[in-house]
This record gives structure tokens, C-alpha cells and sequence, in this order.
DNA sequence: AAAAAAG
């Protein structure tokens, strides 16, 4: 294992990450730390959950020196206004052994603070591009000293509803500088565009060779969700047994709002976050779930990238994204640093187009609708939620607490497995009618360009030469403890509807 | 097309 200090960074560094029981460098880590300490401009591509973050932090501080000058020296642009306050802690948590302050810049929040630190003289910035923009044009965000530049979720920052603002804010920040750029999807034509902002840009793929498209560590299941009331089996899930903390992704804010009223409704303890929310709610909501108030997030896709929460078991896509890059980013909320976890993905009627596209770009290989959602026992079975004899999913009475579900639990154990499967069998058309289209666990590589991936083990490569439609890296663990042995597990059994357990699981 | 991001 490669540390830290291996890697050359700073004794006052190495001391700030020991102290969160970081000793240990993932591989993108590995790969981006020593040639961003000398200021090579990187594309740096590694899978979700797999430390990108202090793979450019961290030579962004180094650079900066023991003691810079007050004023902003370096800027790091990212999407989402909670993601600004991650980052932000991340990065006041590398300098906390050194004189750097850091300021989180973003809208929904008073300016008072933010101005005031400014006037303080952070020197290192982290925020969202229109509150950048306000302040800059206000002139109370000098940016012209801005050497070192980093766009997180950078394929989502150069989208066309961000580019205009990131090109006017590289525009502001200094000409000579250091650039980096990280996201687990990069699309070609991204690489592309970005080699616009950056000087000599070298492309870091973290992959491994037998890597396939997604995290190896996370579980695949999807169904179809025809006439399925997805209330109730979201409630189900969230019932059972062993499940940590779940996050629940809709394709609206309206629906999200919805799903979160119906559950608390439930006598669930659920929180929201999407743009229709005072900024106050949604970061109390955010709070919550990291500490473990609430266990249950429904979230619009605000929260799908970059937001990371400890032992995020499962992932439910209520409503399937539009594309691939989403749900991968969106499954990534679970399966962090070297963790399993589950993916579930509810396909309605209409939406069938988008799972062959995502089936596609991220080879999962499940060619056609198999099973029936009735006919087979995976869902229940994998997420272990108790599988009861009623015909239909059970409601979570409204003063239960969400995990302690004594009776569905002995339920569940009275249950054999083959038994229930059949019975369940026996159930089809009685109940709730979904049907599962697809379940797969594949593993590796990123699926950022929808056409074709190529197979690439751990690659560097000029920017300038390839579509680099890849990602990759490997897991890593931030506790110190080996990686899970990774193994590329393609579909199992042709039209074979049973999903596999969880690996590592 | 939706969501995000200034107020």
C-alpha cells in the first residue's frame, strides 16, 4: 500500500488525514497526486466512491505553501450547492494543520459570511458557479490570483447548462495557472472541450484491466414498474432487514416532495433535498442523514454526484434517469471506498427506451424483460425484506419505527426461500404486477461515453490523443483495510433473472 | 425535458 507520505505530500497533511484514520492512497490518489504537486494539468477519471477529491485537494493545498497570502489563490468549482459544503470540509480538513482558510461560496445563503470571510483572506475557494459569478461582478471575489483551478463533477460543470458559466469564470481566474478537472464519467467530446481551459492536459483513468462499467462493489437490480405501486414497495424495501441508509432518487422535484410527504405519512423518518427547498431545509435534510436522524433520503438529482455519506446501503431509483452518466452517478451514492451496496431501479411503461440505453452503454448485458416482478422471489430476496403471504406489499404502520419490524422479521425466518419463491409465483397477476427487466451485478469502467468502451487497464494518456470515454479506478479503502478482490462477473446466465449476491457481501 | 445554479 502506497501512503500519503510515500506520495510526497506534506508532513502537516499526512497528520490532518491520519487523524480522520486515512493512511492509505487510493489509486487515483496514487495516479494524480504526484504530478499535480509539480502543477501538471489532469483530467483525472476514477470511479464514484473512490477518493478523487484529495486526489486533487490535495496538491492544490500543497501548492499553495505553509503560509500563502491572504486573498483567493485557488478555486474549485463545483455543481451543487451541498456538494460545495463536502468539498469545503474536506479541503478546511486537509489545512487544518497549516495557515489556509477556506470559504464555501453558494447561493440560497446569506452573503454576510461569505463576504466576510473573503475579507479575511481565504485563500481557497469552493463554490457554485452563480454565486461566484454575483460576487465576482460585485467585485467582492477577486479572482485574478486564482492559480490553482479545479472543476469536480467536471463533464457536468462543462454541460451546456453550466459551460457559459464556467467559461466566463475562466475568464476571471488567472491565465497562468494550474488546472484540473476530475469526474468518474468524462464523454469524449467533454475531453475535447476541456482541453480548451487547460494547458497540456494529461488523462488519468484509474481502471483496472478486467473492469467492466460499473462499480464492482455495487449491485444492480432492475424492474419493470408497469402498474407497480412503487409506494408500497419503496415502503417495503425501506423495511427491510440489514438495509443501512438508503437514498431515493426521483426525476422531479414534484415527485420527490410527493414520495417524501406519502413515507413520512408511513410513519417513516424520511428527509428531502431538491431545488423547490428553502437552502435551510435542505441542508437540515442533509445533516439528518449523515448522522443517522433520518435514514431515508429522497432526492431529486441534486444529490447524484459527488454527495458522500458513510454506509449508504442502497440506492433506489424510483423513476429511471435519462442516461447512463446519471444512474451511475446516482448508484454511486452506495458502494464507497471499498463498500457493497444495492442499486435498485424501477422501469415505468414509458421509460423502457432509457434502460435499454443505460443496459447498453454500461454492458450490463440483460438483453430483453425477463421475469415478472411476482414471478420472482430477487428483490425480496436480495434486499431482505420479509416476504410475507399477503398479495400485495405490506404498508408500514404509521407508528412503526422504520427498521424494527419484529413480525415481518419472524415472517420473513418462517419463510424458506424456494417456498416463498413459489408462493410468490402462485401471487403473479394478484399482486402487484411489476415486472423485473433486468438484474445484473457487473462491474467496472464507466460508461461516460455511450458508444464504445473501450477496454483499458489503468491508462495515462494525453488528453489530447483519445476519446477517453473511461473511467475507472479501482476501490479503495480510506480505513487502511485491503481492497475487495475484484472480479469482473459479466451476466450471468443469459436471460437469467437471478441476481447475484452482493460481492464482498 | 428536468434539474441545477443568483435573487
Amino acid at each position: 500500500m502506497t501512503t500519503f507520505a510515500d506520495l510526497g505530500v506534506d508532513q502537516d497533511i499526512v497528520d490532518a488525514l491520519a487523524a480522520k484514520g486515512i493512511v492509505d492512497a487510493f489509486p487515483i490518489q496514487e495516479q494524480t497526486i504526484p504530478l499535480g504537486l509539480p502543477g501538471q494539468d489532469i483530467i483525472g477519471q476514477a470511479k464514484t466512491g473512490t477518493g478523487k477529491t484529495f486526489g486533487f485537494g490535495i496538491p492544490v493545498v500543497q501548492r499553495l505553501g505553509l503560509n500563502p497570502e491572504p486573498g483567493v489563490k485557488a478555486l474549485i468549482v463545483v455543481p451543487t450547492r451541498e456538494l460545495a459544503v463536502q468539498v469545503y470540509e474536506d479541503m478546511d480538513m486537509l489545512t487544518q494543520n497549516r495557515a489556509t482558510s477556506v470559504v464555501a461560496i453558494y447561493g440560497g445563503k446569506a452573503y454576510e459570511g461569505q463576504i466576510d470571510q473573503l475579507k479575511a483572506g481565504a485563500q481557497i475557494v469552493v463554490g457554485t458557479p452563480g454565486r461566484l459569478i454575483d460576487l465576482n461582478n460585485q467585485r467582492l471575489l477577486d479572482l485574478s490570483n486564482a492559480t490553482e483551478v479545479v472543476l469536480d463533477e467536471a463533464d457536468k460543470m462543462l454541460d451546456l447548462g453550466f459551460l457559459a458559466d464556467i467559461e466566463k469564470i475562466f475568464t476571471k481566474v488567472a491565465q497562468v495557472r494550474h488546472t484540473q478537472l476530475f469526474s468518474a464519467t468524462m464523454p469524449g467530446p467533454i475531453v475535447a472541450l476541456a482541453r480548451r481551459f487547460m494547458s497540456n492536459p494529461i488523462h488519468i483513468r484509474a481502471t483496472d484491466p478486467d473492469e467492466g462499467l460499473t462499480q464492482a462493489n455495487i449491485k444492480h437490480l432492475v424492474y419493470r414498474a408497469h402498474s407497480l405501486d412503487k409506494d408500497e414497495v419503496i415502503a417495503r424495501i425501506l423495511q427491510a432487514e440489514g438495509r443501512g441508509k438508503t437514498v431515493v432518487f426521483t426525476r422531479t422535484k414534484r415527485a420527490a416532495q410527493k414520495l417524501v410527504d406519502e413515507l413520512n405519512d408511513r410513519g417513516f423518518n424520511a428527509g428531502a433535498v431538491h431545488g423547490d427547498m428553502s437552502q435551510e431545509s435542505r441542508e437540515r435534510s442533509m445533516a439528518g442523514f449523515k448522522a443517522g436522524k433520518k435514514d431515508v433520503l429522497i432526492a431529486t438529482d441534486v444529490a447524484a454526484r459527488g454527495i458522500d455519506v458513510d454506509d449508504v446501503t442502497h440506492v433506489i431509483n424510483h423513476t429511471i434517469p435519462d442516461d447512463e452518466k446519471t444512474y451511475l452517478h446516482r448508484a454511486g451514492r452506495t458502494g464507497r471506498a471499498g463498500k457493497t451496496g444495492i442499486a435498485v431501479t424501477f422501469v415505468d411503461w414509458d421509460d423502457l427506451h432509457k434502460w435499454a440505453l443505460i443496459n447498453r452503454a454500461l454492458e450490463f448485458g440483460q438483453p430483453e424483460p425477463v421475469e415478472t416482478y411476482s414471478s420472482s422471489p430477487h428483490l425480496f430476496s436480495d434486499l431482505d425484506i420479509p416476504a410475507g403471504t399477503k398479495g400485495r406489499i405490506a404498508t408500514a404502520p404509521r407508528t412503526q419505527a422504520v427498521r424494527t419490524q419484529p413480525e415481518r422479521a419472524a415472517d420473513a425466518a418462517a419463510e424458506g426461500s424456494t417456498e416463498a419463491g413459489s408462493r410468490r409465483r402462485r401471487r403473479r397477476r394478484t399482486g402487484s404486477g411489476g415486472e423485473q427487466v433486468g438484474s445484473t451485478f457487473a462491474e467496472g469502467t464507466d460508461a461516460a461515453a455511450a458508444g464504445a468502451p473501450e477496454a483499458s487497464g489503468t491508462s495515462t494518456e494525453r488528453a489530447a490523443d483519445g476519446a477517453g470515454t473511461h473511467d475507472g479506478a479501482g476501490r479503495e479503502h480510506h480505513d487502511g483495510k485491503p481492497a475487495p478482490a475484484r472480479r469482473r462477473r459479466r451476466r450471468r446466465g443469459a436471460g437469467g433473472g437471478a441476481p447475484t449476491a452482493p460481492a464482498g457481501a
